[in-house]
DNA sequence: CGGGATCCGTACCGATACTG
DNA sequence: CAGTATCGGTACGGATCCCG
């Protein structure tokens, strides 16, 4: 999303056990590219076919036109979505996603897993904290 | 990093067959955990044992102190990392990663072979569509 | 139909200074 | 040592209006 490459960028200096960080820098090159709010809708929604931009904006509900825009272009861009624009008289544009898209959506099935089988813990735990640690404003009183 | 819990939130107004967008409503509850610049790069460093915040901050390699604990918090609300303060003169602090935070991590493993595989073709696609899509500003020449 | 341009609020993140 | 507090920049994302 941020036009700029970024890439990790870590100098190396202190020690780095088995490439640990290393490690950690790839997976947030993957992470960048679909951490966007709205990238994976898009993808899920453009993975089973050519769909138009008016039915992407109806799938992915939610979405403003302008991040509908912005986020098509960035996927393209990453090469995970080819654009196809018909000359007819209504424009008629095409969005799908490439293989390498759909191999990154299998890629994110582990991670969904990972989400439906910790859900409950994760907000049992943030209840948790959050019972424990209440905000405590200065000027509360009364 | 929100604090807020966001819960996907989707209406279900349009049709959404096989529930595709509500997959892509589940991977990003993972993601947001994950999504932050910091995140991963501190659950590796403490998934191997016990870790102290100044070791985490060399560790972690170009981190600040603030986004250290930030996030560090929002990982232990999470329940992906617990801190453990020992009561001793030069206070010692340690995180470690829970078992959920490892299993989050082994997740991740799919995730990051993509990038692995694709990072040149992606890169080469960034290249080719700046190439052909150069950002021609109206002030420009002499 | 499929965008682009603009305005604006908010989140994220970095730098710096102070503290029990 | 392990934080907290404050400030400020920038990127993200929403709303609205305009256009071929």
């Amino acid at each position: 999303m941020t036009t700029q490459d970024d890439r990790c960028a870590s100098g190396q200096t202190g020690q780095d056990r088995g490439g640990a960080q290393a490690r950690a820098c790839t997976v947030r090159e993957a992470l960048d590219r679909v951490g966007g709010k709205w990238s994976i809708g898009i993808l899920i929604a453009a993975s089973t076919g050519p769909i138009r931009f008016t039915e992407l904006e109806r799938r992915v509900e939610g979405i403003s036109r302008r991040m509908l825009t912005l986020t098509l272009r960035n996927l393209e861009r990453d090469g995970l979505l080819v654009r196809h624009v018909h000359a007819t008289v209504p424009p008629r544009v095409e969005y799908t996603a490439t293989p390498m898209a759909r191999e990154l959506y299998e890629s994110l099935v582990a991670l969904t897993r990972w989400a439906e089988r910790h859900r409950d813990a994760i907000s049992a735990a943030r209840a948790a904290y959050d019972r424990e640690h209440p905000v405590a404003k200065p000027t509360q009183s009364v």
